[in-house]
RNA sequence: GUCCCGUUCGUCUAUCGGUUAGGACGCCAGGUUUUCAACCUGGAAAGAGGGGUUCGAUUCCCCUACGGGAUGCCA
């Protein structure tokens, strides 16, 4: 093995579709391991299915990166655009007799395969125009076809599979360049990752067997073969395969959600790696321990209530002016109406108090809602039976006490408990009022961080409202 | 059909021949508590099945079952 090479990774996603949770954990993985390496991460758009291509799809793709903050390096790779250089190698491998043309027709194909699966034989098509003089058929249409080892076995050193070993009887003449000149994808990727310089190839598990046709390209044009890293796939809750009308969803669904972007990126890290028994970690730590052989071999659920438990302990670490800024994001993204700025001072003062018992953005925005409202806040349902006549009236009595008290924690938590006791009650039976006039809902944040953040003068407005 | 890969608590996983098989999420019970949470303590919960190899297998090998993938002029 020669070392150093400056690692260089890339995720290569086809524009079919948005963003998946699959193609996120796998963009995310290629990610890790070149930031962890100073290595460069690229991004190429294999988009040379054009009737399935669409730009939205690269937009989604690219959107759904930007959000779990995965930036690449150097311009988006089109595959499409690279069709030209792709058609060139396929002719050098036919000009050295590596590569011929094939004048078989589909008809022609299909009709051995039925043949041949008839017989319960191998299906893999064995052209008769392997070595034939094809001087003869300068008109007919004819794609060009890798000659395949026809013996041997060929070792896939995979980094997280192990060595795989495929017999080469199970590799046939695989198609390079259609009878339109058009490169297959087979080709195409395996000319842009030496072109690019890729050294790390991370993908999904389903092109495990591809790699082994994929290294007769590397071998007949003489280019190094990148390390293969094939990672298994993410399954659904039910453990069938996750598709996209089997509950997977696209990466933005789960900033609509709101989940914060650093907890997705460390669920998505732990789903099929591991470091120890390290679970909640930082994207910094995360870049430090990434390693290949950290990876499972098998597939992975996904689950939400891990995703939340592991949102929550982001959110509840994460910097206040931080979190305010994906809230917002959270909000445009779901269309919602900007917050005002008065607002955004409110959640922002509010944060600090309340961040500690969300797992999600709606639940830290329903707890800050205290200082989302204005006054007159009118009270729902639950809190209106708590403001009745009794209540109403000592909360007035309870006003002047609070005219004159230091705001602190400490003075109002005794003073409170002063009044409950005049009152010949106890604190907890005044909480429930109290929730109801300063936020207008029975459940709140703790009543003594409402009043802090509330301040003197907004506590006693709210109160004297409720108390009307 | 053929070939390849996989299989540890419900879920994510640790273990790299010798452990009471560990942790986390979730769940259950108890505690704390001004509501909801959070938090604290405790608990139930796993090596797919069958053969080997070995003094000893979750770990190595084989078979079976189940799941996934490849076998395209799709990517």
């Amino acid at each position: 093995m020669s070392e150093p090479r400056p690692v260089v990774t890339r995720f290569a996603p086809s524009p079919t579709g948005f963003l998946h949770i699959g193609g996120a954990r796998t963009a995310l993985f290629n990610w890790l391991f070149a930031r962890g390496r100073g290595g460069t991460f690229l991004l190429r758009i294999e988009d040379t299915d054009r009737a399935r291509s669409t730009p939205e799809a690269t937009q989604a793709i690219m959107d759904g990166m930007a959000w779990l903050g995965l930036d690449h390096d150097g311009e988006v790779i089109s595959q499409f655009a690279r069709a030209d250089r792709h058609a060139e190698v396929a002719h050098t491998l036919l000009a050295e007799g590596k590569a011929y043309k094939c004048f078989a027709t589909q008809d022609e194909i299909a009709a051995f395969r039925d043949a041949a699966r008839a017989e319960g034989k191998s299906t893999l098509y064995q052209s008769p125009w392997r070595d034939a003089d094809t001087a003869t058929h300068p008109d007919a249409p004819y794609v060009v076809r890798i000659k395949a080892p026809r013996d041997g076995q060929t070792v896939i050193r995979d980094a997280v599979q192990g060595d795989v070993t495929i017999q080469n009887t199970q590799l046939d003449d695989m198609v390079l360049l259609r009878a339109d000149g058009t490169p297959v994808y087979m080709l195409a990727v395996v000319v842009d990752d030496h072109d690019m310089g890729v050294t790390h190839v991370i993908r999904g598990d389903d092109h495990l067997n591809n790699a082994a046709r994929q290294m007769m390209i590397y071998e007949a044009m003489g280019w190094d073969v990148p390390v293969w890293a094939h990672i298994p796939l993410i399954h659904g809750p039910d453990g069938k395969k996750l598709s996209k009308r089997h509950g997977a969803l696209g990466a933005e669904e789960y900033q609509k959600m709101g989940f914060p972007a650093a907890g997705m990126r460390n669920y998505l890290a732990r789903l099929g790696w591991s470091h120890g028994d390290d679970e909640f970690f930082t994207d910094a730590q995360a870049r430090d321990w990434f390693d290949l052989d950290g990876i499972g071999k098998s597939p992975a659920r996904f689950d939400l209530k891990k995703l939340e438990n592991l949102s929550g302990q982001h959110i509840a670490q994460a910097d206040d002016a931080a979190l305010q800024q994906e809230i917002n994001a959270y909000l445009a993204a779901n269309g919602a109406a900007p917050l005002k700025q008065s607002q955004q001072d409110g959640l922002l003062a509010a944060l600090p108090h309340v961040k500690e018992r969300a797992k999600t953005f709606p639940e830290l925005i329903d707890k800050a809602h205290f200082m989302l409202t204005e006054r007159p806040i009118t009270p729902d349902e639950k809190a209106s039976k708590a403001l009745d006549l009794v209540s109403r009236g000592i909360l007035t009595q309870l006003t002047p006490h609070l005219q004159t008290v230091t705001w602190s924690r400490d003075s109002l938590e005794a003073v409170l408990n002063d009044f409950a006791a005049a009152q010949d009650t106890k604190f907890g039976k005044l909480a429930g009022p109290l929730r109801a006039a300063l936020a207008g809902r029975a459940v709140t944040p703790s009543v003594f961080d409402m009043m802090l953040v509330l301040g003197r003068e907004e506590t006693l407005a709210r109160l004297e409202d409720a108390a009307a």
